[in-house]
DNA sequence: TGTGAGTCAATAGC
DNA sequence: GCTATTGACTCACA
């Protein structure tokens, strides 16, 4: 169909220089596993790179035309539960921040856009799980007659009170890799297992590296192919909506921001020193030569956030930068480096 | 041992 | 019944 041939060809990056050893011609189809007699790990070494940003918007696109649920797709297709692939479509990272792991369900959505029947097989899946489904159902009243109720001891989740994020949040402003000393503290004062703070703490840093690296993409600074391909979705925060002057979601999405914001964040480590961060700094909308410094240091200049938020802001993302830099220095004793 | 990346799975919300 | 959110987990790596 006209739809997997665009994406055939706009999911897939042309090579940034003429001279780079191409990974593959733009526009060439990713061969298929099992016929090629590649595994999928192959296929993902030798893939070219691939617009995470426009194949994630084909297959939303394709599930809502057909009616096709993210759990079914997820399970059959990429072998991932339903809230995976919704963390998926919802937040592709860029292909050049992507693990090899990483990349393979990009590459597994291309290869299912890539055939037009594979659509048809996946409603036909559907209709068939419905069948299995009614059949069940049918036979289970007499089963439940005749069988005791399983007793499972399911783990129960722990849910976060509106305050304890909001403490924890705090905590993070001031020290985005807290101590094991500081952790216990937070743990006794909310009253949460030291497991449950640190757990919080390894999701909202990846979060919101995560958030940054879409805004990276709408900003069109990522140097990623996304760029190309236009505006990410929503782009909500890592934990919601709220905007409380954390690093994350202080800005509208819409906003056009000339300048890197820099957060200072791990992804900054590479920065300047790939191949992908090249393009980036190089970049296409008049980033300008302040350096790597100034793009860690700074904020935007256009955000619409009070003084006090972007003295925060700007006290954990240093708090952030100090922390790799005592790390890289091997010192021991940070807060001699706090303000 | 701490961290990031990727994912699972419970559950909230529509 | 669906998708989105998010705490917890595994794994690789330094």
């Amino acid at each position: 169909s006209s739809a997997e041939e665009s994406v055939k060809r706009s999911s897939q990056v042309p090579p940034r220089e003429p001279s780079e050893p191409s990974e593959s011609q733009p526009g060439t189809p990713l061969p298929v596993p099992g016929h090629s007699g590649l595994s999928i790990q192959e296929m993902v070494a030798m893939s070219p790179e691939l617009d995470t940003y426009v194949i994630t918007k084909k297959v939303k696109e394709v599930l809502t035309d057909n009616n096709l649920g993210q759990r079914l797709f997820g399970e059959t297709i990429l072998g991932l539960t339903q809230g995976s692939v919704s963390d998926l479509l919802a937040r592709p990272k860029p292909w050049h921040k992507l693990s090899l792991k990483g990349r393979e369900p990009f590459v597994r959505m291309q290869l299912w856009l890539q055939e037009p029947r594979n659509v048809e097989k996946l409603m036909d899946m559907k209709r068939m799980e419905k069948k299995a489904y009614m059949k069940r159902r049918h036979s289970s009243v007499s089963e439940s007659q005749t069988q005791p109720p399983q007793q499972h001891l399911k783990k129960a989740r722990v849910v976060l009170a509106p305050e304890e994020k909001e403490a924890l949040k705090r905590a993070y402003q001031q020290k985005p890799y807290p101590s094991p000393k500081t952790i216990e503290e937070l743990a006794s004062q909310l009253n949460l297992k030291t497991s449950t703070v640190i757990n919080w703490f390894h999701n909202y840093r990846s979060r919101i590296r995560r958030e940054l690296f879409i805004e990276e993409i709408q900003r069109g600074e990522g140097g990623s192919p996304s760029t190309r391909a236009g505006k990410a979705s929503e782009g909500d925060s890592c934990d919601g909506t709220e905007s409380d002057g954390t690093v994350e979601g202080t800005r509208p999405s819409h906003e056009h921001h000339p300048a890197s914001e820099g957060e200072g964040g791990s992804d900054h480590r590479d920065e300047g020193t790939t191949s992908a961060t090249g393009s980036n700094a190089a970049g296409t909308s008049g980033h300008h030569k302040g350096g790597a410094l100034d793009s860690l240091f700074s904020f935007p200049e256009s955000t619409h956030i009070s003084s006090a938020s972007l003295r925060k802001k700007k006290a954990a993302n240093l708090n952030n930068i100090i922390h790799r830099l005592e790390k890289a220095a091997g010192k021991d004793e940070p807060h001699e480096w706090e303000f």
